[in-house]
RNA sequence: GGGCCUGUAGCUCAAUGGUUAGAGCAGAGCGCUCAUAACGCUUUGGUUGGGGGUUCGAGUCCCUCCGGGCCUACCA
């Protein structure tokens, strides 16, 4: 038995993710969950929101909340949202808990001592309207290049050219649009990554096994330019964890926060300490998962995140693990994924374009979005969303290959033999040729699944569940309850076997339907079905069972046209 | 501008430089009648974005052009 550690990237408390965000971390990273729990492996699966920095504040005082009361509200629908989605988080934290307080400041504290840190003066842009720094990109103006009225200070939207926020004309708040702005002198921290390039390089190139999409945007950073840049890990917030050195004071970082990109990570740790104190466990519990040197020498550390996650997984967090020169345990494997658009376009949040978790769980069961985002998860490329291509797999591999299997044997055999496993003659080549097929198709979904090729996995999977169809076509117990009864239960017993199985291991991808098809069948075991051909043996005759409902319904031609409609949205401009 | 990814059948996607480029869906034909008009079998679809090169051999490697996407360090 492994241990292994998975967390998924945290989403942004700003407002509620769009199927997008949900399959470019969470969904895939509780697929591989999910998986290792039933091959009887321990793990442990964090994830949490990302509360901090400018988005936040302003989403509060747009709903005329304070912020710790937003973040509060917004964590606790995030979190339902989770549950909707059967995200099986064995905890799901917040970056503004006190463990994640206390434990950044211990980072920065230690890096410190190590000489990672260093005192940059540099000039930024303040408010005196809002009375706030602005981040670049919260400044808006005439760019200089091209005219466009409406450039941010980091770069122009409409010519792409890369700006100062001194650059533009007519430089304005883009939060208040007030021009009252001006230059003022601020001291940050940075954190000296430069001083681990190389270190970081050899680690990265190590990794051969990891996807190209991880490996290629570290490289970029690592050897752009000049190289690996220091990052600046302070912001002048009010919301965020506040700027101390361990447990002192810092002189002259007075009323500052550590950047989000800075502490966000470090949830991961300390929301795994948030889940000891929940559940009354003592520090060691959750140390073991994390200290080297107390035990988590010999777990796997696997952590999810779409790609544009990807340097601060890959560089910054590595750096300050690396440099706070205490045993903290590395990340082992990175998992990243491309977008999903939607329908010809990207999601918007704010264009309001797309599927959000929310009214995904409104209008259809979690299980039926599971299957076609984990299926469909874009990890060679961007892929894309579109109604008619959702409808289509549903329809067809849910409800007509699986769904309509179970309900096919179970409709059949009750009428027959009632609702119980019938007594029936041995095998014959059918059964044999079928359980061979199913175990080979096992063990090839087993080795996509370790390796975490989504969309292979799931393939396999669909190719499990047809291989029932084709054995019950040939094997036609229809046929053969007319001359040989024994036959016929036979072929009914086998087949509710196969359902038995397809309960036992689909669970990762459709985790309701699972639950529904082995409490029908009053499965004795759900674990993994390691046994070989004799798992199609466990429904042993006489064991009874309780015809489940129809588990897939269909999407309606109707119901696509309706539901493009109504989330086509009104643009196609981008935000995530 | 620079970098990376990507382009394969109508659609979604596969193919350690190695037989005749394969699946699923959609389409066509046949079969079946237990089932949610479901299932099975057979089958039509290809100048692998264009052009050039390396090689005994290229979807795969190189060059070039075209299209799509992402990143480019103060959104997160």
């Amino acid at each position: 038995m492994a241990r292994i550690l998975i967390t998924s990237a945290i989403p942004y408390i700003n407002g509620i993710k769009h199927l997008g965000n949900l399959v470019g971390s969470q969904l895939p990273a509780d697929l591989y969950a999910r998986f290792m729990r039933l091959r009887g492996n321990e793990v442990m699966f964090i994830c949490a929101t990302d509360e901090h920095g400018t988005p936040a504040e302003l989403a509060a005082a747009e709903a005329g909340v304070p912020v710790a009361e937003y973040c509060a509200e917004m964590h606790q629908v995030q979190f339902r949202l989770g549950q909707g989605f059967r995200l099986s988080f064995d905890h799901f934290g917040r970056s503004s808990s006190e463990r994640n307080r206390r434990l950044t400041q211990h980072f920065a504290g230690r890096l410190a001592e190590q000489g990672l840190i260093r005192e940059v003066v540099e000039e930024q842009v303040y408010s005196r309207t809002d009375s706030r720094f602005l981040p670049d990109r919260y400044i808006e103006g005439t760019c200089p290049a091209c005219g466009y009225e409406r450039a941010r200070g980091d770069q122009c939207e409409n010519c792409t050219k890369q700006l100062d926020p001194t650059d533009l004309i007519d430089a304005r708040s883009a939060i208040s649009g007030s021009s009252d702005l001006e230059l003022r002198e601020t001291k940050h921290l940075y954190l000296v990554q430069s001083a681990f390039r190389e270190r970081l390089e050899d680690w990265i190139e190590s990794k051969a096994d990891w996807p190209v999409l991880t490996t290629s945007i570290a490289k970029k950073w690592l050897r752009d330019g000049d190289g690996l840049q220091d990052r600046g890990i302070t912001r002048d917030l009010d919301w965020g964890v506040p700027v101390r050195k361990g447990g002192e004071d810092w002189p002259g970082m007075e009323g500052k926060v550590f950047y989000v990109w800075f502490d966000a990570p470090i949830e991961y740790i300390a929301a795994t300490a948030e889940w000891a104190d929940e559940n009354g466990k003592p520090e060691a519990e959750w140390q073991r998962w994390w200290r080297t040197d107390l035990g988590a020498d010999d777990v796997r550390y696997v952590q999810f995140m779409g790609k544009d996650n990807v340097p601060f997984h890959t560089l910054s967090f590595p750096t300050t693990i690396m440099g706070s020169g205490e045993p903290w345990k590395l990340v082992d494997y990175i998992k990243s994924f491309n977008f999903l658009n939607y329908d010809g376009g990207q999601f918007s949040t704010s264009g309001k374009r797309g599927v959000f978790m929310d009214q995904a769980l409104q209008i259809l069961p979690p299980d039926y979005w599971r299957w076609w985002l984990l299926s469909h998860a874009p990890e060679n490329s961007d892929s894309e969303f579109t109604w008619e291509n959702f409808s289509d797999c549903v329809n067809k591999e849910l409800a007509d290959v699986l769904g309509n299997f179970v309900n096919r044997v179970v409709k059949f055999g009750v009428s027959k033999f009632g609702a119980q496993v019938p007594q029936g003659s041995e095998w014959t080549d059918a059964e044999r040729h079928c359980a061979n097929a199913i175990a080979e198709l096992v063990a090839d979904y087993c080795a996509f699944m370790e390796n975490i090729e989504v969309r292979k996995a799931s393939r396999a999977l669909r190719s499990i569940w047809s291989a029932g169809n084709e054995y019950l076509q040939a094997a036609a117990p229809w046929s053969a309850i007319k001359t040989d009864k024994e036959r016929a239960g036979a072929i009914v017993a086998f087949s509710l076997n196969l359902i038995n199985l397809y309960g036992r291991i689909s669970s990762p991808f459709i985790p309701d339907a699972s639950a529904e098809i082995l409490k029908a069948m009053n499965s004795p075991s759900r674990d993994w079905p390691a046994n070989g051909a004799e798992e199609l043996r466990v429904l042993a005759p006489g064991h009874r069972f309780e015809p489940p409902d129809v588990l897939f319904r269909k999407i309606s031609k109707e119901e696509v046209a309706e539901w493009k409609e109504e989330f086509g949205g009104g643009t196609r401009s981008e935000s995530r």
